[in-house]
DNA sequence: GGATAAAGGACTATTTTAGTCCTATTTAGG
DNA sequence: CCTAAATAGGACTAAAATAGTCCTTTATCC
């Protein structure tokens, strides 16, 4: 355990793909087929993205979305800071000094150590490294679409 | 985000109250009063620890649970194992080769390295470096006895 | 044999996460 | 200036994971 959630890995798919398409505009529609996520999933994740500022938007006939800055220069900590608040594995260590067991806790600073070093883990990579190790995919198609492979149960 | 659950946490505060007894057999209840979380929880996390091996059990009367091994010999990632299945960022570096995207998905082996990384974070901390940021908590009491702070709302 | 304590597992409630959809706003282009 | 194509924002629902409780069985001490 100890995941990020799969919204977030989702997310570093979309940004993945606007990296390998830095010079068009795409569409929320666009990355969908290309990613096999849903419409509605990416847009939500994509209006997250913008709101902090790791896509740029363009609104209105042919908009979409762009990479805001070279893929170097965001790292997995931005996608999760983006995607799913900071990044602190206890909640004592998010919201500090609030925590009920506060009294009792033996432990609370040491986690926050530990903390530093994921911190530091996450900074190192950029979307760039994530790019680099990147095979390139076969992908499923039918009939020259992609096939969206979304909500296939196990 | 991406923490550790509440009961990891939890986890981590009876580990260390049993690091500090060390010498003395610990029963779930005696755990449970001097850290302040209530006995069930208490007595299904010394379970889980127990199944894996970080702490050892004796049962019946006087029986109670005692650490395992030396602290220094527990890691921080030993202890979220035990509680949460092996430490994996995403679902995939879990039960490779199971993703439902593997066609699309073209990050995948990224995350595996942030993944060592991390692993290799939470296994440089054992139960002894966690303890020793310990600042002597106070304890709230009332009557001599320590008082549960459990089930507060904020 | 009775009391104490862990083992195991079933069960419930709560919270978080995932995913969808609706309405408003912005912009390009005929 | 009207229409179509997009994003923005947020409400809402469904599903899954987490937290927490409780009950029954087994082992051990005295």
């Amino acid at each position: 355990m100890l995941r990020i959630s799969k919204l977030t890995d989702y997310g570093t798919v979309l940004l993945a793909h606007l990296a390998a398409n830095r010079t068009s505009v795409c569409s929320a529609a666009d990355v969908a087929s290309a990613t096999g996520i849903a419409v509605p999933t990416v847009s939500k994740l994509l209006k997250s993205l913008g709101r902090t500022g790791l896509v740029t938007s363009t609104r209105g006939a042919n908009g979409g979305y762009q990479l805001a800055r070279d893929p170097r220069e965001i790292s997995a900590a931005d996608i999760i800071d983006a995607l799913e608040g900071p990044v602190s594995i206890t909640e004592c260590s998010a919201t500090d000094g609030q925590c009920e067991h506060e009294g009792v806790c033996s432990v609370g600073g040491a986690w926050q150590r530990v903390n530093v070093a994921i911190r530091r883990a996450l900074d190192d990579v950029s979307l760039h490294d994530l790019l680099r190790s990147n095979i390139p995919a076969p992908q499923f198609q039918f009939a020259g679409l992609p096939i969206s492979v979304e909500n296939k149960r196990k």
